[in-house]
DNA sequence: AATAGTAATGCAAACGTTTTCATAAAATTT
DNA sequence: AAATTTTATGAAAACGTTTGCATTACTATT
């Protein structure tokens, strides 16, 4: 039916068709208002019968925007890093954009081939997580002067622009809510934090106000775990084997949390009557745990979405004005949940 | 200190920088042992210089692949849709392409727009969840004739390639177990069937099987709740509240199973003495679960993997031979994983 | 030494669009 | 009725690549 060999339709087979030329047939998409409405008619015709889809690589070539936007994450496989991406990829898809998703599984030299890539396919803009890039990232992300935006991290003097939260204040927050509970026997289970500055600012600030109050853990409660329920419920479980216990628990996130509540479960510790437990990151279904999980909350869902708009507003700026080189900066709040897995500190003994 | 004003270099200032001609350049980029080495080298070092890009976009327009392909999915932000689409990204990840991701909320319409936009950007293929989908959908799949699998289900007469497990198996397998327990009083709960095939296989096999048993249950014990623990808590805790309670619940997923358990805890209803829960699906978590979830096993990342290598291979013999037209079907196996929160019936009273 | 074959390169024509400029027809002003 | 503006269209030159064909300079065969 088409007129070339079994070959999909292309603007030229349009405009045959329609009995117009191709200057025609591409003007009545990008600028309809300057095509006559019973011209438009026809050539919507046409394009129905033929099954016409335009090619928005040959767009592409003409300067114009590829319409892609490229976000570049460590895993997906994150129920923190999921929520991210949902809501940022519902906002730029509101603005008619297309989301290139790829994961380095937290390999910074993976990172920076995959940002290659996605210049190779020309997106409009960048999305990474947090602020630990290699250098080579940010030169060529420099050199190429596309828009790029990192979501997650909020610091007040990032080598790029950012929409997220300060982790240090929730390292902060979190160790200050147990020492107000009276704790100074507390212990911290943190994911490791080389590349990974959202668990290093947390630890960081945590430790800060322990110190302030000279509550350091001893270094046998200073443990490391990965992202991951079963690894942690481990470790925690290492932990509450040794001679002596702490009061309270500090965890890099959630999901340590959830494990190292597991683990006191399997070893008859009472959460929070023997062991105050803490999270860092709310995530979805924290709030419905039994008990429910005390923590720190995370906006992911804000901050996914203002990101998103934010790499919109980057982009359309950068398209006018030739680099206008101004750094944006979002810092969303975060706040305490106080649910039920924390408690006071008991009277010694 | 590029030739044109500020703008990025191109091939053609890469090859004058060379010494040589744009022919040569590309060349040297797409079959290397056609050029000389000392060229290549010289070329390298111009294109190390400029910070040169290749622009996909152009090669696109070549009729060559775009090295893309789609994967639209209901949500991203879901336990077991996450670990899909990793392994999913990882596969294609290793065979070079570039994946683009959009979700459509469970909306079917908005599944079929997304898909047109993934044409306009020339993917070369594309993956979608489930079997479900509007007739619209599969005219355009057809008539476009690009490669196409299904991940997640598999049904031997599908309409399109697909990788996936039988989903009414696993209802079946599920009943069949709590059947074998000795339950007779059991209840389900299930997510909105409609459009979710999914959800629709499991429930069909677990009726099927219990109604052969004559222990169908009526109507007050087959409720629906949405895929988060929030409200299928909620929507359980109603269940238990009713006068008489079932003494084993057959969930339509993990997540749900999770709230169940939640409800009955904050009932003091035991789980598994008074009330055996099964789970379907085996999300990350549910075997760390206290007590462990019994629970019907998913090889969500075999899925994954499997269905991305399939697509690769699809588009290379896409490539080959003008359509083969020969649909793909792999079946994975599901089964049950016993753990700990289903026990025998208790004898009556 | 003449011929055939091979290796390395360049020229120019695609690829499917957008867009500038030119032109013709119609509508408006004088 | 002529002059001007507006509206609608087409021709052709981009855009940044790839690739078929042609050319040149070698290398191997007779």
């Amino acid at each position: 039916m088409a007129s070339k060999q079994g070959n999909k339709a292309d603007i030229v087979d349009v405009a045959c068709r329609a009995g117009v030329s191709i200057s025609t047939v591409s003007r009545s998409f990008n600028h309809p208002n300057l095509v006559n409405l019973a011209t438009r008619k026809k050539i919507e015709k046409s394009v129905k019968a033929l099954g016409y889809i335009r090619n928005r690589a040959a767009q592409a070539m003409h300067g114009r925007r590829s319409g892609t936007i490229g976000l570049i994450v460590p895993t997906i496989d994150h129920a923190i890093f999921a929520e991210v991406i949902q809501s940022f990829s519902d906002a730029v898809d509101q603005a008619g954009f297309t989301l290139l998703i790829a994961s380095h599984g937290f390999d910074l030299e993976r990172e920076y081939a995959v940002l290659r890539k996605f210049l190779e396919h020309r997106v409009d803009g960048v999305a990474l997580i947090g602020l630990d890039h290699s250098e080579p990232t940010f030169q060529l992300l420099d050199q190429q002067a596309v828009p790029v935006i990192s979501i997650w991290n909020y610091e007040e003097d990032s080598r790029i622009s950012c929409v997220g939260a300060a982790n240090n204040e929730a390292g902060e927050l979190a160790a200050r809510h147990v020492l107000d509970l009276g704790h100074r026997r507390i212990a911290l289970v943190f994911p490791k934090t080389v590349g990974n500055d959202r668990a290093r600012g947390r630890l960081e600030g945590a430790l800060t106000q322990l110190r302030r109050q000279q509550a350091e853990p001893p270094e046998a409660w200073t443990i490391q775990a990965p992202y991951n329920i079963a690894e942690a419920k481990e470790a925690c479980g290492a932990l509450f084997d040794l001679p002596e216990r702490p009061t309270a628990l500090l965890c890099g996130n959630d999901v340590i949390a959830q494990g190292a509540i597991y683990a006191a479960v399997q070893r008859g510790v009472q959460v929070p009557e023997d062991l105050s437990v803490l999270g860092i990151g709310d995530f979805k279904g924290s709030k419905e745990m039994e008990p429910p999980l005390t923590t720190i909350h995370f906006p992911a869902e804000e901050i996914g979405g203002l990101a998103g708009r934010e790499m919109c507003d980057l982009i359309a700026q950068s398209e006018d004005l030739k680099s206008t080189g101004h750094l944006v900066r979002k810092k969303c709040q975060i706040s305490l949940a106080e649910r039920a897995t924390c408690l006071p500190v008991r009277r010694l003994r």
